[in-house]
DNA sequence: CTGAAAGCGCTTACAG
DNA sequence: CTGAAAGCGCTTACAG
């Protein structure tokens, strides 16, 4: 059978209340008997019930991570460093993938939505999902969003600067000579991908330069190599590609490299993300890194400031994304690939 | 504040105890008894407090998952099975991922070893700890370890057959022809290397060939990047490799694209683990995929064969990775690529 | 079909 | 520095 706390207060021969007192480190106990009750611990190998704990402080020590899947990189660097952030405050992660249909998010958010059940929640999606936030907040329950671009509510909110990566990228690619830029952006539906869009022209803009052309897909390799093939088929290929995330990057190279196009000396790709292939597949990808465990940190840190019940609404904090620059990234050629000298 | 079961008693006119028959379902309620308390948890936004009823039950209705890592496609894959799983049991899932040095892994398992504290804990490593093994009997939680090889003791398990993975590899390539396969394995401490290896072996073995060659390293882009690199230098490359993962596989084909030896003309690769890139960039890579679905499913359904107090030590279920042979595996070229005419 | 009573294992004031 | 008492919000027999 398993020791409760009247067993050991039984065999160190104090009350309970001494046995939660040294249980929860409070220092008002004379050595002599937090060391009796640190016996009678060991001997029994108790370990205070949670559930007990839970209902008696009205809290449950754990934090609920909406993630939306289990495959996107910078995601999961996050999700490694809210839990270690969530570790040393002695915080359980309880983790839900929210799926993709309607349905399915809805069960499990009101799974993971229940006071008592979670201390707080922390929301990493790049959508915003209205009906999450009116949840949270009718059930009281606190909470700050991830990685959202959009705020236009009383909700903290953790953000990446998007519009600068896409800017940085763009300068960097100008600094270098380039001016046939063209762009293969994210889907509309996603406001980082939006933003990095937005840095792109406006950096262009800056110097007057028409973008070469913009096209928009997924964040998957896929998209990449689908436009670039279609663009060397066309026989217009701007002289630096600026891509929407790292997958886009890959895609496009392989494209690239099917036709023989060399990358950077032909055409220069730049990505974004910093996926762990990134620096290991040749040519090295020049890229911009998101502060993914910054992120983390901060999200559990706002959380926390609002658990303890600071009256913090519609806290942002934006963090900066660094751009790294690597192989794929060079001066442009002297001719473009299509064109006659 | 918060509404209790009291609160809804009250309003719907009826003792807690209906109340608690309702939420949990009871048949034995009458219809108009029921109706009342449903309508009063509606109109006070009534939510059971979780840990009232984990204290009250006995079970906290939270599964623990420990990971070593969440950057391992295989391994997200089983998570996400296992958060299926578990939620459609009405589960939590609380995840811990294992660092690497000791202590840290330390303080994490007995952060999440707490009875009370989960129902079962499911251990997804490719590395056998006794010490969690010994913890978990000791405390009497019932648990399941996920695609691990070693099982001298009585733990239930799931594991994923790699000598068959490793033969039926080369059995593919043997049938293409090719009798200079070389191996590029994974880790020596980590037995499901060790296993496609063997597995690679014994195929072989069969035939009465020689391995041409076997390098270890670790599951990583860079082993077959520098290992093909040399084997390259050396002007000693087989007329096939079978890589320990797809990262090998991909490490391995980028060295080769450097020197322009082109797969699968010059030589066939494969893989391990149908890695998401694996059907995506160009040459789409041969590989194996691991049920990682069904890991994580049976991992779940034998846990709750245990917890529900079923007897069933040491049960052992194997399951089958299946080849996907796709453009990197061909015939063998008639002469190897550093071989005269 | 329904409810009074006891209990799950802790913590929190309060009094000393 | 220590303990008696009450309470956290539910569920589980038990009796009716």
């Amino acid at each position: 059978m398993k020791a409760s706390i009247y067993d050991v207060a039984e065999r160190a021969g104090v009350s309970v209340v001494t046995v939660s007192r040294v249980i929860n480190k409070a220092t008002t106990v004379r050595a002599s008997s937090k060391e009796k009750v640190m016996k009678a611990i060991k001997e029994l190998n108790y370990q205070p019930n949670s559930a007990a704990q839970s209902l008696a402080r009205g809290k449950s020590n754990v934090i609920g991570l909406l993630i939306p899947n289990l495959t996107d990189p910078f995601i999961m660097e996050v999700v490694d460093s809210v839990d270690r952030a969530l570790e040393t405050k002695g915080y359980f992660l309880a983790l839900s993938v929210i799926g993709g249909n309607d349905n399915d998010s809805d069960v499990r958010s009101n799974f993971l939505f229940q006071q008592e059940r979670v201390d707080g929640v922390l929301i990493l999606t790049p959508i915003f999902e209205e009906n999450y936030v009116t949840s949270l907040k009718d059930k009281n329950i606190p909470f700050v969003i991830m990685d959202n671009q959009i705020f236009p509510y009383t909700v903290s909110s953790i953000v990446v600067d998007n519009i600068k990566g896409g800017y940085d990228v763009t300068r960097h690619l100008l600094e270098l000579g380039h001016t046939k830029i063209g762009c293969i952006g994210g889907p509309y539906h996603l406001l980082s991908a939006e933003h990095r869009v937005t840095g792109f022209k406006n950096a262009m803009q800056e110097v007057g330069l028409e973008p070469f052309v913009i096209k928009r897909g997924d964040f998957d390799v896929e998209t990449g190599y689908d436009i670039v093939a279609q663009w060397i088929q066309d026989k217009a290929l701007p002289t630096a590609i600026i891509c929407g995330d790292d997958h886009i990057a890959f895609g496009a190279m392989d494209a690239l490299r099917e036709h023989a196009i060399r990358v950077p000396e032909d055409i220069s790709i730049i990505g974004y993300d910093d996926h762990p292939f990134a620096s290991k597949l040749h040519p090295h990808l020049s890229t911009v890194k998101q502060p993914a465990v910054e992120v983390g940190i901060k999200g559990v840190e706002a959380l926390f400031d609002q658990m303890r019940g600071k009256k913090v609404n519609n806290i942002v904090i934006k963090l900066e994304p660094e751009i790294i620059p690597r192989s794929t990234t060079s001066m442009p050629p002297e001719l473009g690939i299509f064109e006659e000298d």
